[in-house]
RNA sequence: GGACGAUUAGCUCAGUUGGCAGAGCGCUGGCCUCACAUGCCAGAGGUCGCAGGUUCAAGUCCUGCAUCGUCCA
C-alpha cells in the first residue's frame, strides 16, 4: 500500500479517476434496465460559454443528486448537451469576421452558417471539457446539441403541429427590436435599466406636452389626453394646426384612458410606430402607423431632413431645431427605465414588424394546473406564486428571430398566389400553383428549441426506448432567472406534445454574486473563475463549497475563503484516512470477535447513523447546505476530534489484540461508510481513499449509499460519551483559562454524584486521562483538595489542584465568570417557572424539562460557590 | 405602481412543525501533543431592522413601518 502523503494533492487524483470512470462506462444509462429510472437533463450551456460559477453550482448540484441516486440503486441518466445560442453565437462569429474586415453579408447566408458550424466544431465543446473537469457524471454518449438532426426534427414537428392547430400565427405587431443584433426580442429578453434622461416640454400649438423621445415626434399621428381631463376636454376631437420642425403639421386630439393625466402636462403625443402603448392607442383610434426609425436605428426617409441620422443624434438635432423655433417650453431632468437588449445592452427600439408568434394562453392553462396540483413541485415553494402570476398574464411569444444561426422557420411563401406553407419537409414548388417558393428568412428563438429539451434529447418525435424509460424526467436543476424563459416553456410544450409533465421536481437555486452582492461580469472585473479555483484548491473543495452555499435564498455571495476552508476539510479527511491506514496493517477482522465494541466505538457508529439520517433527509429535501453541514460536523468534530483521539488510546497503548481489532474494525467501517456518504459531494478524494481501504472493490461510485439503520442509534452510548466529553472539556477549560501549557500533566479529582457516573468514570479513566492530559482520581467521597480549580460537568465535580501552577486569583476570576453564567440561567428558568400561566398552560413535558434544568443549574451553582469559597 | 425576497456575531450565512440563539471565516490566548500548523486546545463576541399584536412562551405566527435587493408593469 502506498503511504499517503501528509497533504492531499488533488491534481494527482482527479484526472486519473475521471478517465477511469468514463472508460469503464460507469456514467452510462441503460434504457432497458429493470431498475427504477432517475433522470436529469442538463440545462444546456451555450456553445459560446465557458464554465462560470453559475454552471459550476448548477452542475455540482445535479451531480450530487445523480451520484446519490446511482449509489441508491436507481437507473440514473444525466443527459448532457449544449445550446446553439442564436444571438450569442452569431455575434461571436460576426466579430471574427469584423476582425478581417468582413460582414456576414459578404459571405452570404450559406457560407456564414457553414462558418458558424466550423467554429462550433472547434470551440463549442470547451464547456463540455470543463464540466468533465468538475467531475460531472453525465452519460457523454448521449451528448446532445439543439441543432442536431434529431432535435431539429423535433423543432419542425412542434412548429408544424402548432401551426396546424392554429397555435402559431404570423402578423404585424409592435415588438422589441435590438438594433445592434438586428432581431426581435421577446419581452423576457429585454432588461430594464434605470437611466437619467431629460423630459422635454414641447409646444404643440395651443398645447404643451412632455416627452423623453422628441425624435419620435416625426412619427406622431395624434395627440392624446385622458377622457376625464377637464383641462383639455374642449380639444378632444379637434384637429390642430401645429407649427413644428417640419413646418406646420395637422394633429388630431383623441381621448384615451391609457393617458396618465399626472404625467407631464397630461397631454401626450401618439407615435404608434415607436411605442407599445401608443400602438394600442393608435389601434383604438384608427391612427396611421408612421415609422420614422429604421431597423438600423437610423431615421428613415419619412424623417425628411433628419433621414439617415442615428436616433439619438436625431434627438439632439430636433431639440436644437425646436429650441431655435422657440417651441421648447422647458426641460426637466427625468429618471426612468429604458429597455435594453439582454445580450448586448443596446437600447431596444419598439418597432412594428412582421413576426411569428406562439399563442400561449391555451398552452399555459394546463401548465398552471400542473404546478398548482403538485404534479410539478417548484423548490423552494415560494416560486409557485411568481410562476402562477406570470403564467396567468402570459403574452404571446414572438418566436421568429432575424438571425441566420438557428432553426430556420419551416414556412414557404409563394409570390405567385400569395400562399403560405408550413411543412415538415423542405418545399421547392407551391403545392397550390406550382410556382416558385421562397423560405422564410428568419430562424426560431433559441428558447423554442430548448423548450423541447426534456423530450427532444430523448429521441422525440421518435418513440425511443430512452423516451419511454426516462420521460418524465425526475428533476430539473436550474437558476430561478430562467423560470419563465425556459422552465415555463418546457412545461407548456412538454404537456402539449408528450401529454405529461417534463419533470416532477424543479430545484431553483440561487445566483452567485461577488462578496458585495454584485452580479459577476466581465465589465466589472469581479469574475471568479471556477477553473482557477479547481486548480488552486481542488475540484472536491469547490464542489463542497458550492453545496454548502446552496441555501435556498436568492443569491449567494461568494468569497474564496470558503473554498479554502473546504480545501482544508478535504485535507482533514485525507489525514483521517492516513491515520486509519497507518493503523490497519495488522488488522484481522477475525480477531475482533474476542471483544465487545468499546464505548467510543459504539458512540461513533451511533453518530454516523445520525449523520446518515441527516444527510439523507437533507438531500431528499434539496437542502444541500444542510447535507454539507452535517457531513462537515460529523467528520471534523465527531470523527476526527473525538473518535480518532479515543481510538489512539486503544491502538497505541492497549495490548489486548481483540480490543485492538475491534477498534480497527470500527475505524475502517466507519471511515468507509463516511466516504460513501461524502462521495456525491467529493467524488475524487473519496474514490482515492476508498480504493486504499477496499482495493478489491471496483469503485465507490457503485457502492451503496449508506442507509439509516435504527438499531445503530445507541442512546446509552451517546449519553455516556456526552458525559465523558463534558468532563474532558471541563478539565481542558481549566487548563486553557489558567494558561497552563499542554505539556503539563494535571492532577484531577472527579467526584461523581451517582454510582452510575462513578462506574462510567472508573471504566474510562484512561480515556479521560489521555484526552484531558491529566492524572485522574475518581472518588465519590472526595474532599475538595486545597487550592483547587473547580468545574462541574454533567453533575460531576472536577477538582484540579493548582498549587504551584497558577495564582489563585485567576481561578477566582474564572469561577466568578462561570457563576455569573449559571446565575443568569437560574434567573431565566426561575422567572419562567414562576409564572402561573406557564405552569397551567405549557405542556407538562416542557414544564418538567425546565424544572430539571433549574435544579441542575442550582446544584452547579452550589458546587461552584464551594469552589470559590475554598480558594478565598 | 404591483409582486416577491432579505434584514440574526466584525464578515458571509444557517435556524424544518413556536420551547435555553448556531456554523464557517475572522478575532484573542495557549500549543510544532507520534493523521493533519491546510493543524490542536480554550475563549471573547448577539436589544435576532423598528413598532405593535397573538400566545403560558416569538428569531420563528399576524399587522404596520424603515432600509436594501430582485422580478413584473
Amino acid at each position: 500500500m502506498n503511504p499517503l502523503a501528509d497533504r492531499y494533492d488533488p491534481v494527482l487524483v482527479e484526472e486519473r479517476w475521471y478517465r477511469l470512470w468514463r472508460e469503464r462506462g460507469y456514467f452510462r444509462a441503460d434504457a432497458a434496465s429493470p431498475k427504477k429510472p432517475y433522470c436529469i437533463v442538463i440545462p444546456p450551456p451555450n456553445i459560446t460559454g465557458s464554465l462560470h460559477m453559475g454552471h459550476a453550482l448548477d452542475c455540482t448540484i445535479q451531480d450530487i443528486l445523480i451520484r446519490w441516486k446511482r449509489m441508491d440503486g436507481f437507473n440514473t441518466l444525466w443527459l448532457p448537451g449544449t445550446d446553439h445560442a442564436g444571438i450569442a453565437t452569431q455575434y461571436v462569429v460576426e466579430r471574427q469576421l469584423a476582425a478581417i474586415g468582413k460582414t456576414k453579408e459578404d459571405l452570404g447566408r450559406e457560407a456564414f452558417v457553414a462558418r458558424v458550424w466550423k467554429w462550433k466544431e472547434e470551440s463549442g465543446s470547451t464547456i463540455i471539457r470543463q464540466l468533465q473537469r468538475l467531475g460531472a457524471s453525465c452519460d457523454w454518449e448521449r451528448l446532445r446539441f439543439t441543432m442536431d438532426p434529431g432535435l431539429s426534427d423535433a423543432v419542425r414537428e412542434v412548429f408544424v403541429r402548432l401551426w396546424e392547430e392554429g397555435l402559431v400565427y404570423r402578423g404585424d405587431y409592435i415588438v422589441n427590436w435590438c438594433t445592434r443584433c438586428r432581431t426581435v426580442l421577446s419581452e423576457l429578453e429585454v432588461e430594464h435599466e434605470e437611466r437619467d434622461a431629460q423630459l422635454f416640454y414641447i409646444k404643440y400649438g395651443p398645447l404643451t406636452l412632455a416627452t423623453v423621445r422628441p425624435e419620435t415626434k416625426l412619427g406622431d399621428t395624434a395627440l392624446a389626453v385622458h377622457p376625464r381631463d377637464r383641462r383639455y376636454a374642449r380639444y378632444v376631437g379637434k384637429i390642430l394646426d401645429v407649427p413644428s420642425v417640419e413646418g406646420t403639421i395637422r394633429m388630431k386630439v383623441v381621448a384615451d384612458a391609457a393617458v396618465d393625466p399626472k404625467f407631464g402636462t397630461g397631454v401626450v403625443k401618439v407615435t404608434p410606430a415607436h411605442d407599445p402603448a401608443d400602438f394600442e392607442i393608435g389601434k383604438r383610434h384608427g391612427l396611421e402607423v408612421r415609422q420614422v426609425i429604421g431597423f438600423d436605428a437610423k431615421m428613415n426617409a419619412r424623417a425628411g431632413k433628419y433621414a439617415g441620422l442615428d436616433r439619438f443624434e436625431c434627438r439632439r438635432r430636433i431639440v436644437e431645431d425646436l429650441t431655435g423655433l422657440g417651441l421648447i417650453e422647458k426641460v426637466e431632468p427625468y429618471h426612468h427605465n429604458v429597455g435594453v437588449c439582454y445580450r448586448c445592452k443596446t437600447v431596444v427600439e419598439p418597432l412594428v414588424s412582421t413576426q411569428w408568434f406562439v399563442r400561449t394562453k391555451p398552452l399555459a392553462a394546463p401548465a398552471i394546473k400542473a404546478v398548482r396540483s403538485g404534479k410539478i413541485r417548484l423548490i423552494p415553494r415560494g416560486w409557485t406564486k411568481t410562476y402562477d402570476h406570470w403564467m396567468e398574464n402570459i403574452r404571446d411569444w414572438p418566436v421568429s428571430r432575424q438571425l441566420w444561426w438557428g432553426h430556420r422557420i419551416p414556412a414557404w411563401y409563394c409570390d405567385r398566389d400569395g400562399s403560405v406553407h408550413v411543412s415538415r419537409t423542405d418545399l421547392a414548388r407551391c403545392p397550390r400553383c406550382e410556382g416558385p417558393l421562397r423560405q422564410d428568412e428568419d430562424v426560431l428563438d433559441t428558447w423554442f428549441s430548448s423548450g423541447l429539451w426534456p423530450f427532444s434529447t430523448l429521441g422525440w418525435p421518435k418513440e425511443t426506448p430512452d423516451l419511454r424509460t426516462f420521460y418524465p424526467t425526475s428533476c430539473l436543476v436550474t437558476g430561478f432567472d430562467i423560470l419563465f424563459f425556459w422552465v415555463a416553456r418546457m412545461i407548456m410544450l412538454g404537456l402539449k406534445f408528450m401529454g405529461d409533465v417534463p419533470f416532477h421536481d424543479v430545484y431553483l437555486h440561487a445566483l452567485i454574486r461577488d462578496l458585495e452582492g454584485q452580479k459577476m461580469s466581465k465589465v466589472k472585473g469581479n469574475i471568479v473563475d471556477p477553473l482557477d479555483l479547481m486548480d488552486r484548491y481542488g475540484t472536491d473543495a469547490l464542489r463542497f463549497t458550492l453545496a454548502a452555499l446552496a441555501g435556498q435564498g436568492r443569491d449567494i455571495r461568494f468569497g474564496e475563503e470558503r473554498v479554502e476552508a473546504y480545501r482544508n476539510f478535504a485535507n482533514k479527511i485525507w489525514n483521517a484516512a492516513r491515520f486509519a491506514l497507518g493503523n490497519l496493517e495488522d488488522y484481522d477482522p477475525a480477531k475482533a470477535k474476542g471483544a465487545e465494541p468499546a464505548l467510543p466505538d459504539r458512540w461513533i457508529r451511533s453518530r454516523l447513523a445520525e449523520a446518515t439520517g441527516k444527510v439523507r433527509r437533507a438531500l431528499a429535501g434539496y437542502r444541500f447546505n444542510d447535507a454539507a453541514g452535517a457531513l462537515y460536523q460529523f467528520v471534523w468534530h465527531e470523527l476526527c476530534d473525538w473518535y480518532l483521539e479515543c481510538a489512539k488510546l486503544t491502538l497505541y497503548r492497549n495490548l489486548d489484540p481483540a480490543a485492538r481489532a475491534q477498534t480497527q474494525k470500527t475505524l475502517v467501517e466507519v471511515l468507509e461508510a463516511t466516504l460513501r456518504l461524502l462521495h456525491p459531494f467529493m467524488p475524487f478524494i473519496t474514490e482515492e481513499i476508498w480504493h486504499r481501504i477496499r482495493p478489491e472493490g471496483p469503485s465507490i461510485m457503485l457502492a451503496p449509499y449508506p442507509k439509516v439503520e435504527p438499531r445503530r442509534h445507541d442512546r446509552p452510548a451517546e449519553r455516556e460519551m456526552a458525559t465523558l466529553i463534558a468532563v474532558v472539556t471541563a478539565i481542558r477549560n481549566i487548563r486553557g483559562e489558567m494558561r497552563i501549557p499542554p505539556a503539563t500533566t494535571l492532577q484531577a479529582v472527579l467526584k461523581p454524584p451517582t454510582r452510575a457516573a462513578a462506574r462510567l468514570l472508573e471504566a474510562h479513566a484512561p480515556l479521560v486521562q489521555t484526552l484531558a492530559r491529566a492524572q485522574v482520581a475518581v472518588d465519590p467521597r472526595a474532599a475538595r483538595p486545597a487550592a483547587a480549580a473547580t468545574a462541574v460537568a454533567a453533575g460531576i465535580e472536577c477538582f484540579v489542584p493548582l498549587a504551584g501552577l497558577v495564582d489563585l486569583e485567576a481561578e477566582r476570576q474564572r469561577l466568578t465568570k462561570e457563576l455569573k453564567k449559571v446565575e443568569d440561567q437560574i434567573r431565566f428558568f426561575k422567572g419562567k417557572l414562576a409564572r402561573r400561566e406557564f405552569r397551567a398552560k405549557a405542556p407538562r413535558e416542557v414544564v418538567k424539562r425546565e424544572e430539571e434544568r433549574l435544579a441542575e443549574q442550582r446544584t452547579t451553582r452550589e458546587k461552584l460557590l464551594k469552589g470559590l469559597r475554598s480558594i478565598r
